[in-house]
DNA sequence: TAGATTGTTAATCGATTAACAATC
DNA sequence: TAGATTGTTAATCGATTAACAATC
């Protein structure tokens, strides 16, 4: 029997991404191991956290050799579930949604974009780098037959609460929001809130304080 | 003289355009104060954290009453640096490139994109919502005649670090990273990832996790 | 006045860092 | 063997939470 991975720490969480994105870059060189220090100077961040993250995982290294490189990365990736395909579906084709529609990079983090939904009627039966657009009403449907799991909110924020009702009444279990609101889940859903604003904060403002 | 404001730590900074968010909401109402206690109740925190991050930004409230919603939101804006324009440029005209350009939103955020910068010939000269797209031999120029502080980046991961050396060779101040790669840059540039997959890995960990 | 809320100070909790034995 | 690296245990640091006097 499998166990089931423990939870992790935010930033754990949000640190794993990089590593898997450096250890894919190493995968076209000829490495076969690579240590936690090596990893921590590639972020400028101390060699114990990445050892300590690594771990989370579950991987196990060898003392002075490091971790195996097709190893970690699997270990990673299963970590985050991003070795099974998950179905998705994303609400909202304005500039943002088109882009993550387009994003084949999804493919790495195991998130298939099955169906697109919009309420305007121009863009419905339009095909946006392979992923259709059906109109709102639909949607329940579309979610149950394809079996999605996960629910991207690129609408704007006055119909983002009404958008995410409908998805979780569909049976959605994760909600990737990007609108600029607060949304209601109830507590059996996942929701990550990833807007762009965020992240901007931090940058803004450590632009004007790094001085003092 | 005005003082200088008082670093925040990084989780503060990415709640407080959360509860920008919900206070610009709030001003098409009549309400003209709001208690920490009505903030944390729509966010699922607790009061004590949501008063901390509001008095990091030096506002003051009332006893009893609350915080004055136009004051608190100027002080905000003004802790982010959002309340003064800064120019900035972007690299990388594709799907998600295109999205930010075209986001109107960034207004709110004080970001105002002046150039977009891609080596595909067919995108030069073009205009997205009112941005033109330049060849990158022009960008240190460009970036010098609009005194642009911030440099977002949307290009592939194989070209991000050749682009930010470029930004900051031509004096950019912050990087905003949207490619999934690590980048070096010198002590006095401050750089900002904003990758999807960080976001994306929280939510599905926690997908898998959730009754564990 | 009584109740609600602020802001300060102290306590707790959790994430990061340090120390070090084990080991390839 | 000696050096480098892992993984465990303990210490430190910083963020969150609790307690409570001040006050509109």
């Amino acid at each position: 029997m499998k166990k089931l991975p423990k939870s992790a720490s935010i930033p754990t969480l949000r640190r794993l991404p990089k590593y898997l994105h450096f250890l894919q870059k190493l995968q076209s060189t000829d490495e076969k191991f690579i240590s936690a220090t090596k990893i921590a100077n590639e972020f400028g961040i101390e060699p114990i956290l990445v050892r300590k993250d690594l771990s989370t995982t579950g991987i196990v290294g060898k003392p002075k050799i490091g971790f195996e490189l097709e190893r970690l990365i699997k270990s990673i990736n299963e970590f985050l579930n991003w070795h099974s395909v998950q179905n998705a579906v994303i609400v909202g084709v304005g500039g943002l949604g088109k882009a993550i529609m387009g994003y084949v990079g999804f493919q790495d983090y195991g998130l298939n974009i099955v169906a697109a939904f919009d309420s305007d009627k121009t863009l419905i039966g339009k095909k946006i780098k392979d992923v259709q657009v059906f109109p709102i009403n639909e949607l329940p449907e579309i979610v149950k037959s394809n079996e999605a799991t996960i629910g991207v909110i690129t609408v704007p924020a006055t119909s983002a609460q009404f958008i995410c009702d409908v998805l979780v009444g569909s049976g959605i279990k994760g909600i990737w929001n990007f609108a600029p609101r607060a949304l209601k889940v109830n507590n059996d859903v996942i929701l990550e809130n990833a807007q762009l604003s965020q992240s901007l904060a931090v940058l803004t403002h450590k632009m004007v304080t790094k001085n003092s």
